[in-house]
DNA sequence: GATTCTATTATGTCTAGACATAATATCACA
DNA sequence: TGTGATATTATGTCTAGACATAATAGAATC
């Protein structure tokens, strides 16, 4: 085992027990030093870790101290939906809906007005039928190709994932009742919870799209795992 | 800026645009230390920083890779459901319904059959009116305190995120209609579409408390933001 | 007594280099 | 021809120490 993990375990395991209690001023890198015997770059990398993990925070001059953890932080994996979906039913297919180009009308503010769009909407279908409608803007400014790609033979969201590598994202969920359209094309009754999810996609700053994604509720829901990570 | 921050982004930078596509081999260390004129130590920073953030993997000998971003990764915050819903509705209260004291029956294997638990109910109210009924059990094995923490003067989120520190969480999100009871203590219809929010949380392994919270859908929703970050 | 300057201290970032480890390429040998 | 030993290479982790920076405590000054 790595010095620095056995460093941030054992502190990780005092915060844990209340042994160390929010507030309590943990022992200085250079007493850490001395007490495992390594470099203090050693000690300074658990540290670090422990500070994105939001267990401690450093404070020059007076010290390392346990966070008071007001925050709940998890590490969301959303994976490509189509992989999802085949995964846990066995088949997968994207039914396309429509397909146009258009110009951003500035209404939801996503892109600035007047951007080039392609507008895409259509139905993830798992083994036993529909499982989310989709309906995506895609930012032709900013991916080009995507004004010719072909949404009949590979879905937006994986050829996106595999064309565009983003740097920003920004998920929003929430649930609803099925609308008239959703409903229809999900093969459930009016008004049934479903799960939306919103997601917005940046590449260094330009918006490349933005997707919502309304999942049948009795078929599909997220799941977010936090464990500390080391490094 | 940090030299390490400088390589991280000018990286990042070519990654975004296509310049350096997936699979691409992005210069050795070596040569990074003498294009920046910097250690290699500061190099490996910077590259182990976008390994976090999913840009990029390296491999021995082989050298580094821009990643295929299969997975979308995002940071989900949670915080403290009481402050959410008095920063966006200016008031505050936890109306407590039931609490009391049992033995796990196993039945969830969300603890271990026999675990004593604390199993409270009650609801989050907003200004306008009530926002969601929470659902919990509390292992009083690992949180002994709570068997006497009186949750009529602070709700059990509160509590716990002051008294207990958790190393590890899981979520699971999902949508789902009201049900008799939920669709009574929320004031809506029975049916609407609500958000489920479960989480688990344990404390070096032990499971600490499990609860289950039913959020109105329309007047709740989780934002998600991710964006890599240095260090 | 209040304010400003200064020394001290702990963290933040970095350097230059050592040794370990994993994966590959090469060569000798059966 | 195939197989195993060996050298090579790039990353992974670490050391020992330098200098920078932020925050504080105490001294000097108004």
């Amino acid at each position: 085992m790595k010095i620095a993990d056995r460093i941030r375990s054992e502190i990780e395991a005092r915060i844990a027990s209340g042994e160390w209690p929010p507030g309590h001023r943990i022992p200085f890198e250079h007493e850490l030093v001395v007490q495992y015997g390594c470099a203090r770059a050693t000690v300074g990398s658990a540290l670090t870790a422990l500070v994105r993990a939001g267990l401690i925070e450093r404070r020059r001059k007076a010290g390392t101290f346990v966070a008071y953890p007001l925050v709940h932080s998890a590490v969301l994996d959303i994976p490509d939906i189509g992989k999802a979906i085949a995964e846990r039913t066995g088949s997968y297919r994207f039914d396309l809906l429509a397909s146009e180009l258009r110009l951003d009308d500035g209404a939801n503010g996503n892109f600035a007005s007047g951007t080039k769009l392609r507008h895409v909407t259509g139905i993830h279908q798992g083994q036993d039928g529909p499982f989310a409608f989709e309906d995506r803007l895609i930012s032709l400014a900013s991916v080009p190709e995507a004004e010719h790609a072909d949404f009949t033979a590979i879905s937006p969201s994986t050829w996106l994932i595999q064309s565009v590598p983003w740097t920003q994202a920004r998920h929003r969920i929430s649930a609803i009742g099925a609308s008239a359209e959703v409903s229809a094309d999900l093969a459930i009754p009016r008004h049934s919870p479903c799960l939306l999810v919103e997601r917005w996609t940046w590449r260094t700053g330009e918006p490349v799209t933005y997707v919502c994604q309304t999942f049948r509720g009795d078929r599909f829901d997220l799941v977010a795992t936090f464990t500390p990570e080391g490094r």
